[in-house]
RNA sequence: GGUUGUUUAGCUCAGUUGGUUAGAGCGCAUCGUUCACAUCGAUGAGGUCAGAGGUUCGAAUCCUCUAACAACCACCA
């Protein structure tokens, strides 16, 4: 053995592992049988971007990875099922940086050629998260690896969506809806970081229809959008403008004629208690719209400039550059009156960081009310706990106030989404298509159909926008009973209603019920372990369409993890140039090392602290239990050069442990031994790993080698069987948290002694009595 | 505005159901390498457990309040 443990061995003994299908279950004949005697445990893993190498965060699946291997060592079937995830936006936001710096950008191209483009990007990076995910020794069945753009699962997500649609549970709508114009798309209300904004309040006199003398007073933080205001809203049991009741008012600028409204949304403490609505840009105003039949007149177009419905001078421009012209504009007119300093939340986009857009936009929407209401019953019920307890609370918060979910993405990198629009049927369908000189054509059927024929727009296809009436059809069959120009629509799902099906999907749920027999053994799941910043996004989605779909929760328990900060416990940033790269930190010190730090005296849920530091001092721990490795392998060298005919016995319980000995020092430290078993199982299953390392480690290395083996030292070789016993269940325990070294030391000894269990890592967990 | 979390040794953090002199790693000081490991061993310094009040025979741990910090949620112009 070497005088220091090596972390280059570790590669081979994943190749071990590999080599023996160590992490691959048997699925018995009949696994619905069979899982009522012996219920498996299963994870799935939440897969990481298919085109990154892992961060920090990644390496907690060593978390997962602890569980599975304890549970596997406990003989319990055991699956823990890889994926990787075509990361939607974030690749596709990646990919479109290339086309930047090529001078190109994604309007230069067909939808089918673009996709296909960023699909070569992909696959070509893909293996990288697979191959470091091996590196760090998690312990994944390689045999039933998933991708989120699998077309099996694709199928299946789309089945769930045409449930969905039969179901009532799916509308296109026009509604206002948080629009970046930046990256091009739609988000949910999840995707919106609120930022508090140093800005101003602007206070405008619109003038009577009446008495063009007297004002209202209008505050408001985005002037621009008086462009498109269509009244004006006051709460209906403000003292101060009861005599306005049915009057009517100037849009000054436009000089257009706008209803005063009263509605009990104002809140008349607001500016001067009267507010200008614009329907089209913003979600109280539109809701005001609605309620008293304004007129909805949208100014701002897609890439967040000015349209034709705004006046001559304004268009085309930027809304942060209106915003000046109008406030100079209406200084000039006398229509200011005053502006403030004013700090609000504004929305941004968490992508790119530039204020979201509220825009009306025809989206596709899931009805998510029953869907939540079963999920919260469900939790209830205590069919899936939250650990820690306390995520239950957000969970419960967050489901009573649910929106309705858009799941429309206006990018093409994902699932396009299922559903044909017939052409035939009307013209006013917005499509935007590169032609036959890659010249970028966008306009309304109307006019397109006058110039190109319907071939070459469906060849060169970019998107096409169907307004909220358009019929449309869930099958291209469908929509050609109607006429033969059939388009599907160019958007794509959100990524996360693909991966909120992952833990079925994965499993092999069939949506004619014919489920594999991997589905009726391993579902439900038992532990989805991640962090709490996608809560939301998709532990609680997992759960409402889980439910809906096979009509049993996805997981029983959601295990909620920490992020990893740096050693001053500050996020990690490339910017800050404080990130940790887990496989830089493996081939220096060792995947065990790293594994081990990620988990020692980490509270649950607690934030990781991670520093150089303490992956050295696990690094030292790891070679110590090499070098008491070591030690024993010496006495045992000298026993075998002085009694070459004779084996080494190796007890195989603590009974037949106590029956050779009966010294104190030897009695002591196998009821330490017990002790810490009880403690790690205990631990283990109640999810305190940063407890149970700890307790290991202080067993190890002041029990066992600074106590017990120095006492040893002046005995002859009688204390083998105590040496031997103690080490080898102690490997046993540590395994799930440093699988490399102690698969190393056990391969090791398996010269010596004739093992039963062939491989640590498949071997049977150390019993008490 | 609502919610949650954090505050323990110089630094980063443990401390499950309240129970003897409050723990670890790193750092620091002194000493020690033939005899598994200097990626080591021995010894030691260092904390009024954020503050105040309460419950209790007993509180870092339970309750109330205060302060600082952090995070999440939220369609207030």
């Amino acid at each position: 053995m070497d005088k220091r443990y090596q972390p280059d061995k570790e590669t081979d003994i994943y190749k071990l592992w590999e080599k023996k299908r160590a992490f691959t279950p048997i699925v018995p004949a009949n696994p619905t049988e069979a899982k009522k005697k012996h219920k498996p445990f299963t994870i799935i893993l939440p897969p990481p971007n298919a085109n990154d190498p892992l961060h920090a965060g990644h390496a907690l699946y060593v978390v997962e990875d602890i569980m599975i291997r304890f549970h596997r060592m406990l003989g319990d079937p055991t699956l823990w099922l890889p994926g990787t995830d075509h990361a939607g936006i974030e690749t596709q936001f990646v990919f479109e940086k290339h086309l930047t710096q090529k001078g190109k950008s994604r309007f230069d191209y067909d939808r089918q050629t673009l996709f296909q483009m960023i699909a070569n990007y992909v696959n070509k990076n893909r293996g990288i998260a697979v191959k470091q995910m091996k590196r760090l020794g998690f312990s994944l069945d390689w045999t039933r690896e998933r991708f989120t753009l699998d077309p099996a699962h694709t199928k299946r997500i789309f089945a769930v969506f045409k449930k969905m649609y039969q179901d009532g549970l799916i509308y296109r709508d026009e509604q206002i809806v948080n629009y970046c114009t930046h990256c091009g798309t739609a988000f949910s209300n999840l995707e919106v970081i609120h930022k508090q904004v140093n800005s101003h309040l602007w206070y405008f006199k619109y003038p009577l229809i009446d008495n063009p003398k007297e004002f209202i007073e209008v505050a408001t933080t985005r002037p621009e959008t008086m462009l498109g205001d269509t009244a004006v809203a006051i709460h209906p049991k403000d003292p101060r403008y009861q005599k306005y009741k049915g009057k009517k008012i100037l849009l000054p600028i436009i000089n257009k004629e706008i209803p005063i409204i009263f509605d009990k949304m104002i809140d008349p403490d607001f500016g001067t208690g009267a507010v200008k609505v614009t329907p089209a840009h913003s979600p109280e105003d539109f809701q005001m719209a609605k309620t008293h039949h304004l007129n909805i007149i949208n100014i701002i177009n897609f890439d967040g400039k000015f349209n034709n419905k705004a006046p001559k001078k304004y268009r085309g421009f930027y809304a942060t550059q209106v915003r000046k012209m109008v406030i100079e504009d209406m200084d000039k007119l006398g229509f200011l009156s005053k502006v403030e300093d004013y700090s609000h939340q504004v929305g941004h986009c968490y992508r790119c960081h530039n204020p979201i857009e509220p825009l009306l936009t025809p989206q596709l929407f899931v009805k998510i009310k029953p869907l939540a209401d079963k999920a919260v019953e469900a939790v209830k019920q205590k069919k899936t706990k939250f650990f820690p307890q306390r995520f239950q609370k957000n969970f419960f918060q967050w489901m009573d106030k649910i929106r309705d979910w858009p799941i429309s993405r206006q990018i093409i990198w994902g699932h396009r989404i299922p559903i044909w629009y017939n052409l035939d049927e009307r013209d006013d369908f917005l499509i935007s298509f590169v032609d036959d000189n890659k010249k970028l054509i966008s306009s309304y059927w109307l006019d397109i159909k006058k110039k190109y024929d319907f071939d070459t727009v469906k060849k060169g296809l970019q998107s096409i926008i169907a307004p909220a009436k358009a019929n449309y059809y869930l099958s291209e069959k469908d929509a050609l009973k109607h006429g033969p120009l059939v388009l599907q629509e160019t958007d794509t799902f959100d990524t996360w209603f693909s991966s909120a099906q992952w833990p079925y999907s994965t499993l092999g749920w069939q949506a004619d019920g014919q489920h594999s027999p991997d589905f009726e053994y391993f579902y439900p799941t038992t532990v989805l372990d991640t962090m709490w910043d996608i809560l939301f996004f998709w532990v609680a989605r997992m759960i409402m369409i889980g439910i809906y779909a096979t009509g049993q929760v996805p997981f029983e328990i959601a295990h909620m993890h920490s992020r990893v900060n740096d050693l001053h416990g500050k996020k990690m940033s490339k910017s800050k140039g404080n990130v940790i790269e887990p496989i830089k930190i493996a081939e220096e010190f060792g995947a065990d090392a790293l594994r081990m730090a990620l988990v020692y005296g980490v509270a649950p849920a607690s934030d990781i602290a991670l520093s150089t530091d303490k992956i050295r001092a696990q690094r030292n721990f790891v070679n110590k239990i090499w070098n008491a490795s070591r030690f024993v392998n010496i006495i045992i060298d000298r026993f075998q050069q002085n009694h070459p005919n004779l084996l080494v016995n190796l007890p195989s319980s603590f009974s037949e442990l106590r029956n050779l000995t009966k010294h104190p020092d030897d009695l002591e430290i196998i009821a330490d031994l017990e002790k810490v078993i009880k403690s790690t199982t205990k631990n283990l299953k109640t999810y305190r790993f940063g407890q149970a390392s700890e307790d290991l480690y202080q067993f190890f290395w002041h029990q066992f080698c600074d106590s017990y083996i120095e006492k040893t030292k002046d005995k002859g070789v009688d204390v083998i069987p105590v040496l031997v016993f103690v080490l080898i269940n102690s490997l046993k325990l540590l395994h799930p948290f440093i699988p490399f070294v102690t698969e190393s030391i056990y391969q090791n000894f398996k010269q010596t002694f004739a093992f039963k269990e062939g491989l640590l890592a498949t071997s049977s967990w150390p019993k008490t009595s």
